[in-house]
DNA sequence: TTGCGTTATGTTTTGTGAAACATAACGCGG
DNA sequence: CCGCGTTATGTTTCACAAAACATAACGCAA
Protein backbone atom coordinates (compact mmCIF):
# COMPACT_ATOMS: atom_id res chain seq x y z
CA UNK A 1 0.00 0.00 0.00
CA UNK A 2 3.03 2.16 -0.53
CA UNK A 3 5.30 2.01 -3.01
CA UNK A 4 3.51 0.65 -6.03
CA UNK A 5 5.84 -1.55 -7.85
CA UNK A 6 9.36 -1.97 -8.28
CA UNK A 7 11.79 1.01 -7.97
CA UNK A 8 11.10 3.05 -10.53
CA UNK A 9 14.77 4.75 -10.97
CA UNK A 10 15.70 6.25 -8.17
CA UNK A 11 16.78 8.96 -9.77
CA UNK A 12 20.23 10.63 -8.96
CA UNK A 13 20.53 13.92 -7.71
CA UNK A 14 22.58 16.13 -10.51
CA UNK A 15 24.89 17.85 -9.20
CA UNK A 16 26.69 20.19 -11.18
CA UNK A 17 29.68 22.63 -9.53
CA UNK A 18 32.17 24.56 -11.25
CA UNK A 19 35.01 25.65 -9.76
CA UNK A 20 37.51 28.41 -11.14
CA UNK A 21 40.59 28.69 -9.77
CA UNK A 22 40.76 29.04 -6.05
CA UNK A 23 38.96 28.18 -3.56
CA UNK A 24 36.09 29.89 -6.24
CA UNK A 25 33.22 27.39 -6.68
CA UNK A 26 29.42 27.90 -7.78
CA UNK A 27 27.35 25.10 -7.09
CA UNK A 28 24.03 23.81 -5.68
CA UNK A 29 24.49 25.75 -2.66
CA UNK A 30 24.97 29.24 -3.69
CA UNK A 31 22.02 28.71 -6.28
CA UNK A 32 19.45 27.56 -3.67
CA UNK A 33 20.53 30.47 -1.62
CA UNK A 34 20.16 32.96 -4.03
CA UNK A 35 16.72 31.64 -4.89
CA UNK A 36 15.68 31.84 -1.01
CA UNK A 37 17.16 35.64 -1.06
CA UNK A 38 15.01 36.54 -3.82
CA UNK A 39 11.85 34.94 -2.61
CA UNK A 40 12.65 36.05 0.94
CA UNK A 41 14.51 39.45 0.80
CA UNK A 42 16.34 38.40 3.30
CA UNK A 43 19.57 36.75 4.05
CA UNK A 44 19.16 35.09 7.36
CA UNK A 45 15.38 34.60 6.17
CA UNK A 46 16.83 32.39 3.36
CA UNK A 47 19.61 30.75 5.30
CA UNK A 48 17.25 30.08 7.85
CA UNK A 49 14.84 27.89 5.36
CA UNK A 50 18.07 26.00 4.26
CA UNK A 51 19.00 24.87 8.13
CA UNK A 52 22.13 27.31 7.83
CA UNK A 53 23.25 29.46 10.11
CA UNK A 54 23.29 33.57 9.45
CA UNK A 55 26.73 33.54 9.36
CA UNK A 56 27.39 30.73 6.84
CA UNK A 57 24.86 31.98 4.44
CA UNK A 58 26.43 35.57 5.00
CA UNK A 59 29.55 33.57 3.98
CA UNK A 60 28.25 32.17 0.85
CA UNK A 61 27.13 35.71 0.08
CA UNK A 62 30.51 37.29 0.48
CA UNK A 63 32.43 34.67 -1.85
CA UNK A 64 29.95 34.48 -4.50
CA UNK A 65 29.89 38.32 -4.29
CA UNK A 66 33.56 38.37 -5.15
CA UNK A 67 33.63 35.82 -7.95
CA UNK A 68 31.79 38.05 -10.26
CA UNK A 69 32.88 41.42 -11.72
CA UNK A 70 29.90 42.75 -9.99
CA UNK A 71 28.17 41.52 -6.46
CA UNK A 72 25.33 39.14 -7.51
CA UNK A 73 23.63 40.28 -3.78
CA UNK A 74 22.97 43.88 -2.85
CA UNK A 75 22.01 44.16 1.46
CA UNK A 76 21.47 47.07 3.71
CA UNK A 77 20.87 47.08 7.03
CA UNK A 78 18.83 49.05 9.53
CA UNK A 79 15.18 50.64 8.67
CA UNK A 80 11.84 49.34 9.33
CA UNK A 81 12.70 46.18 9.05
CA UNK A 82 15.86 46.12 10.16
CA UNK A 83 17.67 45.94 6.71
CA UNK A 84 17.37 42.73 3.98
CA UNK A 85 19.13 41.64 0.72
CA UNK A 86 18.28 41.32 -2.82
CA UNK A 87 19.60 39.70 -5.60
CA UNK A 88 21.65 42.56 -8.24
CA UNK A 89 20.49 42.47 -12.21
CA UNK A 90 23.91 39.89 -11.94
CA UNK A 91 22.81 38.19 -9.44
CA UNK A 92 19.58 37.07 -11.69
CA UNK A 93 21.83 36.09 -14.42
CA UNK A 94 23.86 33.87 -12.87
CA UNK A 95 21.27 32.38 -11.24
CA UNK A 96 19.26 31.96 -14.45
CA UNK A 97 22.59 30.59 -16.57
CA UNK A 98 23.60 28.14 -13.73
CA UNK A 99 19.99 27.20 -14.17
CA UNK A 100 20.31 26.65 -17.54
CA UNK A 101 22.98 24.75 -17.29
CA UNK A 102 21.69 22.43 -14.69
CA UNK A 103 18.72 21.66 -17.16
CA UNK A 104 20.81 21.42 -20.29
CA UNK A 105 22.59 18.71 -17.98
CA UNK A 106 20.18 16.90 -17.31
CA UNK A 107 18.39 16.96 -20.52
CA UNK A 108 21.35 15.84 -22.48
CA UNK A 109 22.72 13.53 -20.24
CA UNK A 110 19.57 11.46 -19.83
CA UNK A 111 20.88 8.55 -22.59
CA UNK A 112 23.88 8.31 -19.59
CA UNK A 113 22.06 8.89 -16.97
CA UNK A 114 19.79 6.04 -17.76
CA UNK A 115 22.45 3.76 -18.88
CA UNK A 116 23.97 4.10 -14.62
CA UNK A 117 20.34 3.77 -13.71
CA UNK A 118 20.42 0.36 -15.73
CA UNK A 119 23.61 -0.63 -13.80
CA UNK A 120 22.75 0.25 -10.57
CA UNK A 121 19.95 -2.02 -10.81
CA UNK A 122 20.40 -5.42 -12.60
CA UNK A 123 22.53 -5.67 -15.58
CA UNK A 124 20.35 -7.96 -17.93
CA UNK A 125 20.78 -5.93 -20.81
CA UNK A 126 23.89 -6.33 -22.24
CA UNK A 127 26.44 -4.96 -24.54
CA UNK B 1 54.13 40.07 -24.30
CA UNK B 2 52.71 37.19 -21.77
CA UNK B 3 48.56 37.67 -22.41
CA UNK B 4 47.84 37.77 -26.14
CA UNK B 5 44.65 39.71 -25.82
CA UNK B 6 41.74 40.20 -23.39
CA UNK B 7 41.19 36.97 -21.05
CA UNK B 8 41.13 33.61 -23.03
CA UNK B 9 38.29 32.32 -21.10
CA UNK B 10 39.75 30.71 -17.70
CA UNK B 11 37.56 27.87 -18.23
CA UNK B 12 36.17 26.56 -15.17
CA UNK B 13 36.82 23.24 -14.40
CA UNK B 14 32.74 21.70 -14.59
CA UNK B 15 32.64 19.12 -12.44
CA UNK B 16 29.26 16.57 -12.46
CA UNK B 17 28.92 14.28 -9.37
CA UNK B 18 25.47 12.52 -8.97
CA UNK B 19 24.18 11.48 -5.47
CA UNK B 20 21.93 8.82 -5.03
CA UNK B 21 20.76 8.29 -1.66
CA UNK B 22 23.17 7.89 1.72
CA UNK B 23 26.43 8.32 1.15
CA UNK B 24 26.53 6.53 -2.65
CA UNK B 25 28.12 9.08 -4.98
CA UNK B 26 29.57 8.82 -8.24
CA UNK B 27 31.91 11.98 -9.22
CA UNK B 28 35.02 13.01 -10.74
CA UNK B 29 37.51 11.56 -7.97
CA UNK B 30 35.82 7.76 -8.90
CA UNK B 31 36.13 8.15 -12.52
CA UNK B 32 39.71 9.58 -12.41
CA UNK B 33 40.40 6.49 -9.92
CA UNK B 34 39.28 3.76 -12.25
CA UNK B 35 40.85 5.29 -15.01
CA UNK B 36 43.93 5.10 -13.33
CA UNK B 37 43.09 1.27 -12.79
CA UNK B 38 42.07 0.50 -15.91
CA UNK B 39 45.55 1.91 -16.58
CA UNK B 40 48.14 0.48 -14.02
CA UNK B 41 46.17 -2.70 -13.59
CA UNK B 42 47.11 -2.03 -9.86
CA UNK B 43 44.58 -0.19 -6.87
CA UNK B 44 47.93 0.89 -5.08
CA UNK B 45 49.19 2.41 -8.64
CA UNK B 46 46.37 3.93 -9.35
CA UNK B 47 45.95 5.80 -6.23
CA UNK B 48 49.58 6.77 -6.36
CA UNK B 49 49.12 8.11 -9.36
CA UNK B 50 46.14 11.10 -7.89
CA UNK B 51 48.76 11.27 -4.88
CA UNK B 52 46.29 9.06 -2.45
CA UNK B 53 47.32 6.74 -0.25
CA UNK B 54 46.65 2.73 -1.01
CA UNK B 55 43.93 2.63 1.66
CA UNK B 56 41.47 5.97 0.81
CA UNK B 57 41.96 4.32 -2.59
CA UNK B 58 40.75 1.07 -1.37
CA UNK B 59 37.99 2.80 0.01
CA UNK B 60 36.51 4.49 -2.90
CA UNK B 61 36.82 0.96 -5.33
CA UNK B 62 34.74 -0.74 -2.43
CA UNK B 63 32.45 2.04 -2.34
CA UNK B 64 32.34 1.89 -6.21
CA UNK B 65 31.78 -1.94 -6.42
CA UNK B 66 28.51 -1.63 -3.08
CA UNK B 67 26.71 0.68 -5.19
CA UNK B 68 26.03 -0.97 -8.25
CA UNK B 69 24.60 -4.09 -8.95
CA UNK B 70 27.88 -5.71 -9.90
CA UNK B 71 31.13 -4.61 -8.95
CA UNK B 72 33.25 -1.93 -11.30
CA UNK B 73 36.67 -3.26 -9.84
CA UNK B 74 38.03 -7.12 -9.56
CA UNK B 75 40.89 -7.34 -7.71
CA UNK B 76 43.30 -10.64 -6.57
CA UNK B 77 46.16 -10.47 -4.05
CA UNK B 78 49.04 -12.66 -3.62
CA UNK B 79 50.98 -14.48 -7.07
CA UNK B 80 54.00 -13.19 -9.49
CA UNK B 81 53.21 -9.70 -9.72
CA UNK B 82 51.99 -9.33 -5.85
CA UNK B 83 48.31 -8.94 -7.26
CA UNK B 84 46.67 -6.94 -9.08
CA UNK B 85 42.86 -5.12 -10.08
CA UNK B 86 41.35 -4.24 -13.16
CA UNK B 87 37.62 -3.38 -14.28
CA UNK B 88 34.85 -5.38 -14.85
CA UNK B 89 32.92 -5.11 -17.72
CA UNK B 90 30.43 -3.09 -15.49
CA UNK B 91 32.74 -0.84 -14.38
CA UNK B 92 34.01 -0.31 -18.07
CA UNK B 93 30.65 0.84 -18.69
CA UNK B 94 29.68 2.61 -15.54
CA UNK B 95 32.99 5.28 -16.70
CA UNK B 96 32.05 5.27 -19.92
CA UNK B 97 28.77 6.43 -19.38
CA UNK B 98 30.36 8.81 -16.68
CA UNK B 99 32.56 10.54 -19.35
CA UNK B 100 29.66 10.37 -21.73
CA UNK B 101 27.20 12.09 -19.13
CA UNK B 102 30.14 14.87 -18.48
CA UNK B 103 30.89 15.31 -21.93
CA UNK B 104 27.27 15.61 -22.79
CA UNK B 105 26.48 18.41 -20.26
CA UNK B 106 29.81 20.46 -21.02
CA UNK B 107 28.36 20.61 -24.48
CA UNK B 108 24.78 21.34 -24.05
CA UNK B 109 26.02 23.29 -21.10
CA UNK B 110 28.11 25.36 -23.61
CA UNK B 111 25.55 28.52 -23.91
CA UNK B 112 25.36 28.94 -20.02
CA UNK B 113 28.97 28.39 -19.38
CA UNK B 114 29.77 31.02 -22.05
CA UNK B 115 27.30 33.41 -20.19
CA UNK B 116 29.15 32.60 -16.72
CA UNK B 117 31.93 33.67 -17.61
CA UNK B 118 30.83 36.79 -19.56
CA UNK B 119 29.42 37.15 -16.06
CA UNK B 120 32.87 37.02 -14.61
CA UNK B 121 34.82 38.65 -16.58
CA UNK B 122 32.87 42.26 -17.31
CA UNK B 123 29.24 42.89 -17.67
CA UNK B 124 29.06 45.34 -20.93
CA UNK B 125 27.03 43.23 -22.41
CA UNK B 126 23.35 43.74 -20.94
CA UNK B 127 20.02 41.87 -21.46
C1' DT C 1 60.47 -21.32 3.22
C1' DT C 2 61.71 -16.82 2.41
C1' DG C 3 60.98 -12.56 0.17
C1' DC C 4 58.30 -9.48 -2.57
C1' DG C 5 54.45 -6.48 -3.99
C1' DT C 6 49.99 -6.26 -3.65
C1' DT C 7 45.31 -6.47 -1.58
C1' DA C 8 42.77 -5.91 2.68
C1' DT C 9 41.77 -3.80 7.39
C1' DG C 10 42.32 -1.85 11.90
C1' DT C 11 43.81 2.04 14.94
C1' DT C 12 45.40 6.55 15.89
C1' DT C 13 46.33 11.24 14.74
C1' DT C 14 45.50 15.45 12.32
C1' DG C 15 43.47 19.26 9.60
C1' DT C 16 39.81 21.83 8.48
C1' DG C 17 35.23 23.28 7.41
C1' DA C 18 31.14 23.98 9.95
C1' DA C 19 28.69 25.05 14.07
C1' DA C 20 28.19 27.57 18.13
C1' DC C 21 28.64 31.49 20.62
C1' DA C 22 29.39 36.59 21.09
C1' DT C 23 29.17 41.49 19.57
C1' DA C 24 28.84 45.47 17.04
C1' DA C 25 26.63 48.62 13.82
C1' DC C 26 22.82 50.25 11.42
C1' DG C 27 18.53 53.00 10.81
C1' DC C 28 13.86 53.60 11.13
C1' DG C 29 9.52 53.67 13.83
C1' DG C 30 7.22 54.43 17.87
C1' DC D 1 16.27 57.79 22.31
C1' DC D 2 15.15 53.11 22.71
C1' DG D 3 14.04 48.72 20.78
C1' DC D 4 13.70 45.60 17.01
C1' DG D 5 15.39 42.75 13.19
C1' DT D 6 18.79 42.62 10.19
C1' DT D 7 23.54 42.88 8.32
C1' DA D 8 28.38 42.24 9.45
C1' DT D 9 32.42 40.07 11.88
C1' DG D 10 35.26 37.98 15.36
C1' DT D 11 36.38 33.99 18.41
C1' DT D 12 35.94 29.48 20.10
C1' DT D 13 34.41 24.72 19.90
C1' DC D 14 33.41 20.57 17.54
C1' DA D 15 32.61 16.80 14.22
C1' DC D 16 34.33 14.20 10.92
C1' DA D 17 36.81 13.15 6.76
C1' DA D 18 41.39 12.39 5.49
C1' DA D 19 46.03 11.22 6.55
C1' DA D 20 49.30 8.56 8.92
C1' DC D 21 50.73 4.58 10.89
C1' DA D 22 50.47 -0.49 11.63
C1' DT D 23 49.49 -5.40 10.33
C1' DA D 24 47.83 -9.34 8.25
C1' DA D 25 46.98 -12.38 4.36
C1' DC D 26 47.89 -13.93 -0.10
C1' DG D 27 50.34 -16.56 -3.75
C1' DC D 28 53.97 -17.18 -6.69
C1' DA D 29 58.98 -17.44 -7.74
C1' DA D 30 63.46 -18.30 -6.48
Amino acid sequence: MAEPSDTPDSAPRLRIRLSYGDGQVMGPGKAELMEGIARTGSISAAGRAMGMSYKRAWQLVETMNSMFSQPLVSSSRGGAKGGGAHLTEAGEEVLAAYRALEEASRTAGAPALARLAALRSDMSGGK
